[in-house]
DNA sequence: CGATAACGCTACTTTACGTCA
DNA sequence: GGTGACGTAAAGTAGCGTTAT
């Protein structure tokens, strides 16, 4: 993907470390934040619209790891049938099936946190490569589930709901993370072209005051009614007020908005 | 119409585990 | 083979917004 095709996507800037996380957390959270190397500056967040290079990769990711390995720990969760029987109609149901869940969930922690050698030390699940493809290939269709969804999903993967939404909940931050470094390095790339384009123009700055004094002074009109193009060469008085249909030279039409992200020329 | 509780979400943190020098 | 540093991902926590009551 080039800088070009970046630029043809809509893009929605912002800045992060003073934007919406400052705004939504409060002065004690906000002075726990880590503020390392990588993180401390401020910085542009800048998303793009559509398809994100992070879904991308994800896809990718999905058909190479579906391999599948049975994991005796994913045992852990049984399901309970009358916790199957759901209905969609209304937000109160899903509250239910919500308390449900709680339910369900206490119980299988009570089992689960008693290892085989009775210790309740906290133990890290590991999901199989066929548990996070079928995760991955449910992020893929909605990126946030509805309870039956979730409930349906942990069933599936013989998962605690919980367990699920965790998943859900990693995995959006994950995606947001890699969107974020993408960004990063559009803004980057759109910095080095902006100080390439400064560097070029104060160069043809200093051209044309040396070659204003090499002319003879007759020919030397004020700096401010003189302009030319840097791509087209072409000269324009721009005075205003002045009668234009005198003036010897073209008058640029615009102001001189140079953007990186088009790579055009700065004026035509 | 304001107070409150329940819920889901994000942001951030902690922790367990795997890998590698 | 043991070990510490480091990265990754599951899980915990705090706080906020929304919605129903």
């Amino acid at each position: 993907m080039g800088v070009d095709d970046l630029c043809n996507t809509s893009l929605v800037l912002g800045l992060s470390n003073f934007s919406s996380t400052v705004e939504r957390t409060s002065s004690k959270k906000l002075s726990s934040q880590k503020f390392d190397g990588k993180n401390s500056e401020p910085s542009l967040t800048l998303r793009l619209s559509g398809e994100t290079y992070d879904q991308i990769q994800m896809v990718k990711k999905v058909y190479s790891d579906i391999k599948v390995s049975h994991d005796p720990s994913a045992d852990l969760y049984r399901q309970d049938s009358a916790a199957s029987s759901f209905s969609n109609s209304s937000v109160k149901r899903e509250r239910e099936i919500g308390s449900e869940e709680i339910e369900i969930e206490k119980v299988v922690s009570r089992v689960s946190d008693e290892d085989e050698d009775g210790s309740n030390g906290r133990k890290k699940l590991r999901l199989t490569k066929a548990q996070s493809a079928l995760l991955e290939e449910s992020f893929k269709q909605h990126s946030t589930l509805n309870p039956k969804q979730k409930q349906d999903l942990a069933r599936d993967l013989k998962l605690r709901p919980r367990q699920v939404e965790v998943w859900f909940q990693n995995r959006r931050a994950r995606t947001k993370l890699k969107q974020t470094e993408v960004d990063c390095e559009f803004l980057k790339k759109c910095c080095e072209t902006l100080t390439e384009e400064n560097r070029r123009l104060q160069k043809e700055l200093q051209e044309l005051k040396a070659l204003k004094l090499s002319q003879p002074l007759y020919m030397q009109l004020p700096a401010a009614t003189l302009t030319m193009c840097p791509s087209c060469e072409r000269i324009g008085g721009a005075a205003v007020g002045e009668n234009k249909s005198n003036s010897p030279f073209t008058i640029a039409p615009k102001p001189h908005f140079y953007n990186p992200c088009t790579n055009q020329s700065a004026a035509c």
